[in-house]
DNA sequence: TGGTGTGCATACGGTACCGTATGGTGTTTT
DNA sequence: AAAACACCATACGGTACCGTATGCACACCA
């Protein structure tokens, strides 16, 4: 049996490390990602990693390269859909996402997000993930009878919500969390809550 | 002149410490506060720190409870409200927390996050904060005139979003950014967007 | 069956930290 | 003025990394 989630069959060629980086990326942070604790993790030694990969910097490029292809795929694959059925897709994808059932690739999602704050290369591939992200979504929302502008508005609410909701994850719920959650999610649908008359 | 925004004055003393050392976890996370770093970058040497902290680790307890007790007080000023004036208090706390104006603040803040999915001392603070801010927030907007269930669901939404927002701040605007902004404001308030027929 | 290349282990020097021990200097106390 | 203390510098041993150099085993190929 494999010592970590990542297969360990025989060979660490230069797709498992990136992967098994990735996943120490969404664990231990990108700090955590460092070339001794990584072999010794694999239970191989560091002259591994030096044949596969120029330098740490060079792993590093690599699991940028490979997120950022990885997330563009996903959201095409998402919020790709026949005509007619726009609608349904985007309730579904509001469902997918504001569920957050991926907990590994959320966390992964937050160390890259910690990782942009402090490297250029990191920030510009989450800025042109998130550039995609809100296209492919607001597109959506559009072909589901949006004006534009509330296509835009919708759409970076919903990432912003769902980034933000993961990041607050571990908060008791106040009243009834997974009743503000549907209510939320209706929100971004378009159900608006009741407006008090001060407000 | 100081070498830094904290005041370098004559003394380094306990909460000078404290101060700069949560500015560089602002800057470069939790990871990047480390005692060399720190005493080079305030132009002492670690007797100074060794003086003042039995241990890194003390160091990091300190600032924990620092910032806890600092954003606790600051929520409780920024909800408190007079009598008749819930409404005008809950605008202005919207208009204050989604405009980000602070912008060391919420690295700071970002920092934290992303420390408490690491330390649980950390996690502890970061979610006795959260559920405070949210009971605080959820009064205001409960004397506005909102039900238990929208003032739950409005405040988890407006931190929600303030910090996804903040995580996302780097992605060019789609169509207008500050006009979805503005809208976003308005749905935490309230005032919803067009449902579109097939949503 | 010697040769060639792949894939990894071992061994080494170097840097950046942590924490301790101890010394020194200025200020306050008696 | 001498003792006591606050505050910091210097010096040291130890660990955890990075990157390089080199050796070694196994496969494949002629």
């Amino acid at each position: 049996m494999a010592r970590d989630s990542t297969v360990k069959k025989d060979k660490m060629d230069r797709e498992a490390w990136i992967q098994a980086a990735t996943e120490v990326l969404g664990e231990e942070g990108i700090s955590g990602v460092r070339v001794e604790v990584l072999a010794k993790r694999f239970s191989v030694t560091k002259g591994s990693f030096y044949w596969h990969f120029k330098d740490r910097q060079d792993l590093l490029s690599a699991m940028l390269e490979t997120w950022r292809e990885g997330r563009i795929k996903d959201i095409l694959k998402q919020t790709e859909s026949s005509p007619g059925q726009e609608a349904e897709r985007t309730k579904h994808v509001i469902e997918v996402y504001s569920a957050a059932k991926n907990r590994k690739g959320m966390q992964i999602e937050l160390a890259m997000r910690d990782w942009a704050r402090r490297d250029a290369a990191c920030a510009a591939v989450v800025e042109e993930v998130d550039r995609i992200r809100l296209e492919c979504a607001g597109k959506l929302f559009l072909a589901s009878g949006c004006s534009e502008q509330e296509a835009a508005t919708r759409s970076l609410l919903l990432y912003a919500y769902v980034f933000g909701q993961s990041l607050m994850s571990g908060t008791p719920p106040a009243v009834d969390l997974a009743a503000c959650k549907t209510r939320i999610k209706d929100i971004i649908s378009g159900r608006s809550l009741t407006t008090p008359p001060g407000l």
